[in-house]
DNA sequence: CAGATATTGGGTATCATTCTCACTGCATGG
DNA sequence: CCATGCAGTGAGAATGATACCCAATATCTG
């Protein structure tokens, strides 16, 4: 994990890259993040940081996901779940319980990566796309609501 | 691909199993989601059979998912996607196109993805949870979007 | 400080999906 | 062969997460 100072410094640097300024709001959504033990909600977020208007914090995790800071991950339930982007922070995969909706982060091991990555790469171009990223998620229950 | 009198009959006793009919409509929807090349939309799947009722067919798609007969994929894009389950077909990942939302299936060579199963059952144990599925998602530009 | 531009937040609009409910149709038992 | 009951249907309305609007502020630059 990058230590606060600079990470404070690379958000900053990415909002300046797009003309965006790195506010008070802007700032406690990164920090809510951080301070997060996981991907959390919208809701979640709110709760952590009750100053935040929930306008501009759906606004501005938007404009912190096109300036790279943010990632925004869609599951199926009722409410997206944002983090860190992971140039912020480092690759990882997601474990997520049907019940209740938790994520936690887990990452694999070096090489199993790397290998991942690679058949991955030749997959996508065998199909003529390029990729950018890629995501893999664990789907089960939770300890609590096994 | 399992042959379509076979796909007939496991729909069926899924169905079944869940006191649900095999009717006319979710026969369409199967027969659309069996023909789609690939993951497909509510929409699209109403364009190629135009006779079903967007609340029928959503309501379906539903109870046909509850059945195990359907996956439901949540991406980003407007639209969720929807696929037959991998139990009648087979296990696969899927390439993502971030600009136009097409969904594309591929396949990990058997090996690396039993290698996967296992790393991925060692993790989600050591966070306490029990997994019943994974997904591997590509994202990046499709041929036409680049 | 002035002017220009970015940001905020409360309210409102959007739109995919789900729900409601009256109606239809299929199956079973007598 | 009809009556009864329950599953299924479809048109429309409701829901709810998220995005948008816009007037009021805040911040930068020279």
């Amino acid at each position: 994990m990058v230590a606060t100072s600079e990470l404070e410094r690379a958000v900053n640097d990415r909002l300046a890259e797009h003309d965006l300024r790195y506010t008070a709001g802007r700032r406690a959504i990164v920090e809510g993040l951080k301070a997060a033990d996981g991907p959390v909600t919208l809701p979640e977020l709110l709760d952590s940081s009750p100053d935040l208007a929930q306008s501009s914090a759906y606004r501005n995790l938007g404009l912190l996901e096109e300036a790279g800071v943010v990632r925004r991950l869609v599951h199926g339930g009722e409410h997206a779940h944002f983090e860190l982007s992971e140039s912020l922070t480092e690759h990882h995969h997601h474990l997520i319980c049907e019940s209740c909706g938790l994520v936690r982060d887990v990452t694999l091991e070096t090489k199993l990566e790397r290998t991942l990555d690679k058949a991955f790469d030749t997959l996508a171009e065998a199909e003529g796309f390029v990729t950018t990223h890629h995501t893999v998620d664990l789907y089960g229950l939770c300890s609590t609501c096994r």
